[in-house]
DNA sequence: CTCACTTTGTGCCGACGCTAAACAAAATAG
DNA sequence: CTATTTTGTTTAGCGTCGGCACAAAGTGAG
């Protein structure tokens, strides 16, 4: 006699896109669910009830008060409280920084921390990773996976950091080798209690990832996103939800285009590269400043361009780096073709000095700039790097929900 | 009594699939069929079955003599002899073509045509459909589609060319918009009786898909083509064995990237781009010889390069080209980082000419090209514009072979 | 307040498209 | 000739989803 011998669920094929839209805050109740899934109701409830069994989302059924449109009113579907997160690591050239990220890219907690000696990766990476395991056990919270950002290019599927620049680590470390090492020492386990999954990536990769689903990049199918932090430029591609990484993972090093004829000569063998004539070292020289010991460069270039911009050294500063990084936005556009563009470090801030001037630059040099220009935006999240980190460990998750919690 | 009321059809989901395996000739027997799709051997079977009772592939169960493997031989999976073809058209500076297309990408006929006068689009694109219907009537085949390709850029959805710079048109004539009517007016059927869909796409684009597909691109999954055929510099990218064409139709205009410090005024209003330092006007001028009335700039290039190599003049003209190629190939590399990059038109005549030296440039100015070459290829199929039209009209059929013949 | 209407949520059934497994077929190896 | 290997086919069964009917929960008109 048997009893429940197997029932039958519904909605397994949909439900990583169904967690992929509660993440992005695309839907937010089950009939939006319904349409954007192009599924039936019945398997839209369904694939909400199994994510609520999974404990990632919350279905709340209380009414939320006169809503104004007709007919019965849906219930929210709301990420789970205290649901699991991803642990997210950041190294950049002043420190370290750890958090948890829970669904949604909700920063959940977080520790920063400061390498007094920038000491080799096993050093730094330990502390992040003790520090990302001291907030887990404060938390009491489920992990899934750990994302770290680094300042470097990240070769696949090697993931060893191919130019950590200001790191002071060798060339070619195995970057996702020594971070897994280190997730295993300390002894940071998943649901199924083995050690989880690790992931590194391009500091701004993630970062345009992040932006691309909680941030101003939302909805863009192709979405380009160009910063400057402390030395050089990155950049990122974000096609269709996707980091384009390349084959190799080495795509979109943008620092390298040519924006001033036979300019100041770069570590590349060539002359007048972005990486060299935009960054904030480059801005900083063109206002006739010379960097001091407080601070990093991108600091004293935000508060130069905050506090300093009547100076008229300064504001002619800003505009020869607008027309560099606007030169360089016009090539990524003839090649790339985005339909938005985000910018980030100092590149935000010389876009928010005159954006007007900076739109007018990428119009004029891109091929199809004067017919219908790429907008301009710029970002909009905190702490980028550290959600998109994040999101490289939700990944799989979001790809097969029950492969990881089932 | 209802006698057969509904016979269950396997293998729906993987038609699609399975004829681009046969498509591209990576599936040859129905057990690289079930390998290729990771379907069970029944599956295979059905969709085997299934495609061959649409008319697109024959099951060639014959024995093949003697193999030299063990076990049961399998049957071989041709392209259906007299199937469906695709309409392919070309227009280019001096004339147009039009031809006949077959699955597997082989050209079934073919019938090339002069315009005497570069009339407008309406005019040349009338005589180009016209004499695809007169081939279409001769092979008594039946057509599921038509494919244009133009030397000009295609503007996303409209289907305008922005810049048919040697074909006397206007800047943005709606070439999808009349390619169509003419479609309509001459009558170009297809198997349900209504006007075939009919595509458009920029020259270099579609021979990319078709050398991905049928060429020297096969099995790269970032497939980066770059040609020149009469005047400036086109490219192409083919990501996961679909083009690339940015959000707008835009991307690849690769000709703007600047190769040649303070260079020759290009259209653009910047200097030095690779439109003007790169293509064949370019490189007669680099050797010194005025271009003649006979023969396209092209084919003068290319006869000078195979005849009179030995000339210091022409050696030298030719490697100060390769340089400025190599510049603007390692700066696609930097931002794209494919894993296979094909020449075509005159560069593939430079490249033949000392691939040696184009590689070394390459590599030089490469970010990463010195650990890990990116490797160079010739273009290989012949009338590889044509077959990549044929490949835009074919996509449907490849996408969901049941919506559109069954 | 009641009734009509609109929209959302859920249970049941059947269809579709696949896997699994057993069997049949066609070759080679010894 | 028999054993083995690989391929092709048939049958049964199962998981996932759409369709449909019905229930539930609100708005709006009178």
């Amino acid at each position: 006699m048997t009893q429940i011998r197997t029932r039958l669920e519904r909605g397994r094929g949909a439900l990583g896109p169904a967690l992929s839209l509660v993440h992005t805050g695309r839907a937010a109740t089950r009939a939006l669910l319904t349409a954007e899934l192009g599924v039936t109701r019945a398997t839209a409830g369904a694939v909400a009830a199994e994510l609520e069994a999974l404990g990632l989302i919350r279905v709340d059924t209380r009414p939320l008060g006169p809503s104004g449109a007709q007919g019965r009113p849906s219930h929210r579907l709301d990420v789970a409280p205290g649901g699991p997160v991803a642990l997210a690591a950041q190294v950049h050239a002043d420190g370290f920084r750890a958090a948890l990220v829970g669904l949604g890219g909700e920063i959940v907690a977080t520790a920063p921390g400061s390498m007094t000696v920038p000491a080799d990766p096993a050093h730094v990476l330990g502390a992040v990773v003790e520090a990302g395991a001291a907030l887990l056990r404060a938390s009491g919270r489920v992990c899934i996976g750990a994302g770290l950002a680094v300042p470097s290019a990240v070769a696949e599927p090697e993931g060893t950091a191919l130019n950590p620049l200001h790191l002071a680590w060798p060339a070619g470390a195995p970057v996702r080798q020594v971070f897994a090492e280190q997730i295993l020492r300390v002894g940071i386990l998943g649901p199924d209690g083995e050690p989880v999954p690790s992931f590194v990536g391009n500091d701004v990769n993630v970062a345009a990832l992040a932006e691309h689903r909680h941030g101003a990049g939302r909805d863009a199918e192709h979405l380009l996103v160009v910063a400057s932090g402390h030395r050089g430029v990155g950049g990122a591609l974000v096609l269709g939800g996707r980091l384009h990484t390349g084959s190799a993972g080495l795509a979109l090093e943008v620092g390298h285009l040519t924006v001033v004829p036979d300019g100041r000569p770069c570590h590349c063998g060539s002359r007048g590269c972005l990486d060299v004539e935009a960054d904030p070292l480059a801005f900083l020289e063109a206002a006739g400043r010379t960097p001091g010991p407080e601070g990093s460069l991108l600091q004293q270039s935000r508060d130069l361009l905050r506090e300093e911009y009547a100076d008229p050294a300064v504001r002619a500063a800003a505009h020869v780096l607008i027309d560099r990084l606007g030169r360089g936005l016009a090539g990524l556009v003839n090649v790339l073709n985005p339909d938005r563009i985000l910018l980030g470090g100092l590149h935000l801030h010389l876009f928010e000095a005159d954006p007007e001037a900076l739109r007018a630059v990428v119009a004029d040099h891109s091929l199809w700039g004067r017919s219908g220009s790429v907008p301009l935006l710029a970002c909009a999240l905190d702490h980028n790097s550290l959600v998109g980190a994040a999101e490289l460990a939700w990944q799989p998750v979001l790809d097969d929900p029950l492969a990881v919690l089932g």
